[in-house]
DNA sequence: ATATACTTTCAGTATTTTTTGAAAATTCGA
DNA sequence: TCGAATTTTCAAAAAATACTGAAAGTATAT
């Protein structure tokens, strides 16, 4: 296969794979083309090479940015501002698991901690079932939150090494 | 709170949620609903407590119980079809790893074997980050394989036991 | 100061996804 | 075998989401 359709091809199944985890299409594409991307490049690179329009290209890379995956580059002597994204993939796994961490899991747990409130007679099927629903999702959760945390902290080569020890 | 009110904001919690997860906002609605049912319901029931559509709730139903969520159950002297959904935590967390990895992890994991092979001399530095990229993805990605299959075969108080321990 | 190069915004439009509801199909008891 | 109860299907409608492009905003060089 010719570098051109492999390319092609990457930057088009990230963006599928993207679309199946609550991530636009188009963002993911950015960040797959600009991690294949040995140079940074600049908005107008990303509008012709992925058929996009100014805007939508704009807003993407502000998406990026905020969620750490991607940074603004400043090129001495040039005018235009370029882009790049964190080539180390680990890196960016530990990002993303740190920002939908703090953007998902930890809302969820503090409703759960909220719902098992509920007033109510545990004796009442109802009642019971509720409260021991969201207290088991609450403690899967809770232990979920701290092993990310470890994750976030982790090194590759010490998590990729001990887990593989671990799970043999 | 009441326990309507919980009822209530646990559902659309959990609807929301889903939705940043590539899962439709319906699907996971009649998920929770189940969670928190104490006996079996019919899709009329369903309707009534979410107000959708007769087509909305058998479509959703369908997606859940392919997903390994619900199930069909028969209850007797009653011609109409009860749905029940797993309520142990931990088996609905291992039933959704095992297949996500099935749909997604792994396809992608076979298309980035393919485009490894990308032709060209790695001595231009558009071919080999290319291949590191992918190639780098892909080390990951196995290892993540690994130890989701790990995960599946695991018992929640070994996992969590463990785990505890490991991560202190 | 002004012109120019570049970036950002956002109302309107297009696309994709989800939902509805009525018709068709199926199941089951009598 | 018939017919009522129930489930399934799917074309059309609605809703949600994403994208465009032109205008407004900013920064920089001269």
């Amino acid at each position: 296969m010719k570098l051109t359709e492999a390319r092609q091809q990457f930057i088009s199944s990230w963006g599928a794979f993207g679309t199946h985890w609550g991530i636009n299409r188009t963002m993911a594409q950015i960040h797959a083309l600009l991690l294949i991307s040995p140079d940074p490049l600049t908005q107008d690179d990303m509008m012709e090479q992925l058929n996009i329009s100014r805007g939508n290209t704009n807003m993407n890379i502000r998406e990026l940015i905020n969620w750490g995956l991607v940074e603004r580059v400043l090129l001495s002597g040039e005018r235009k501002e370029y882009f790049t994204a964190e080539k180390d993939i680990w890196k960016v796994v530990k990002q993303i698991i740190k920002e939908r961490k703090k953007r998902e899991l930890e809302p969820m747990l503090q409703l759960l901690d909220k719902l098992e409130e509920v007033e109510g007679d545990k004796r009442d099927k109802h009642v019971k079932i509720f409260v021991d629903t969201v207290s088991s999702i609450k403690k899967l959760g809770r232990q979920a939150d701290k092993t990310l945390d470890m994750m976030i902290k982790a090194e590759e080569s010490w998590f990729l090494g001990t887990m593989m020890k671990f799970f043999k």
